[in-house]
DNA sequence: TGCTTTCATGAACGCTGTAAATTTACACTG
DNA sequence: CAGTGTAAATTTACAGCGTTCATGAAAGCA
């Protein structure tokens, strides 16, 4: 009988190839780094890292499948602050930000990328599910307790696409840094949960019709 | 003295070869496309696009740039819409999601993409501001006419960001259809519009404190 | 008709991802 | 301990990529 890789190799080895995988995506893109550099990170022939994995595509996988999965942790380790829901929420969403800020890349390959097939590979999907699951889970906390109204489901996508856009511009430079992000974050924010509270208008019917534009009124506080 | 490429030749060159790379750009990615394709298509040698185009970013900003005179056009179009403030900004807003779902290709290219060192093509440049411009111009419409209330600055980038992230967690499958991709847009657009009206917090101060939660109030209309 | 200059082309270079053939090295058997 | 079978690693090879460059064709002027 031959020699045969254990499971504890398989794994360490995979792990290895995609902590240098990660970097380098980082630095070039995951379409700026070739087989080769790779292997000659590792010190293998090219073609090694076939037998661990069956294509490019699936080590990039691998590595968002990583990215989701720190991501999710620190959102579900913020979502564990002492507090109410809304301080539940801030530390959530602060974690969101810190974490698009200072792994703009990761960030990127989680959400800045349309992998085909992802189906492709459970593991993704699983850490997918889980980070989205994370991420909307505190807007239930905070329509529950009353911070905002709503339908949680519908209000968790629209703050998440809020955000989403902010980052996302950000990133790519679209903002210009005219407003400071911070700013821009904390309005998008306060605009949303505020919005909350304002009369659902009647649905469908002709809103286009001239109403008198209102100028304020202050609600309360 | 031989013969001499005209300027009409040029464009028209320049035109054909940008029109096929749009189709297989949109069809296969920016980066599934190649240049021999590209030029079999045309029915020329791979190399002779390179008399037109330093190399294959040139053509990719090229298509881009015109994505973005399209975009722009189309909004510069829908912004002389009969009515006040409000109505143009309703057609604005449908002319934007109009062209992302019509032509989403179109619309990666243009925002969800980061192409390096965008200043190399000042085509490109101006098309981006052109589009930017009028993105963010009916924004100071509404805040004139009071339907809604802040600086236009800030909320134009907030409202961009908004329909944004909804557009491109939607091209990317992110959204799951859960909530129709109209509902999603039309509850972005009404939270954030309603929320310019509430009291701007007292900035910085400590708002994480505990303050009961408020149910609602109904603030007019 | 020739000369000159511009445009188009085909060949070639150094890449890429990856399939297939080949070599290496280990665990077991006699 | 030598031998052997086979998993693992490497080498080789291929088709295709973006791009450069020497070469050939065509066109206007003398």
């Amino acid at each position: 009988m031959p020699r045969n890789l254990s499971e504890a190799d398989v794994k360490a080895f995979r792990d290895r190839l995609c902590r240098a995988a990660e970097r380098r995506f980082a630095a070039h893109g995951a379409q700026g780094v070739s087989m080769r550099q790779l292997a000659a990170e590792l010190g293998c022939a090219a073609t090694t890292p076939y037998r661990y994995f069956a294509d490019k595509d699936e080590i990039l996988a691998a590595v968002r499948a990583a990215a989701f999965d720190r991501f999710a942790a620190a959102l579900e380790e913020a979502n564990t602050a002492s507090g109410d829901a809304r301080a539940k929420s801030r530390a959530v969403g602060e974690a969101y930000l810190r974490f698009a800020m200072s792994e703009p890349d990761a960030y990127r390959l989680m959400f800045d990328m349309a992998q085909p097939d992802e189906n492709r590979f459970p593991d993704l999907k699983r850490a997918t599910a889980r980070a989205r699951r994370t991420m909307t889970a505190y807007i239930e906390g905070l329509v529950r307790e009353g911070w905002i109204k709503g339908d949680p489901k519908l209000l968790g996508y629209v703050f998440w696409a809020g955000i989403h856009g902010l980052v996302v511009l950000h990133l790519a430079g679209k903002l210009g840094g005219a407003p400071d992000f911070a700013t821009l974050h904390r309005t998008m924010m306060r605009l949303l949960a505020e919005g909350t509270f304002a009369p659902q208008a009647a649905p469908q019917q002709d809103m286009s019709q001239q109403r008198p534009p209102r100028r304020a009124a202050g609600r309360r506080r």
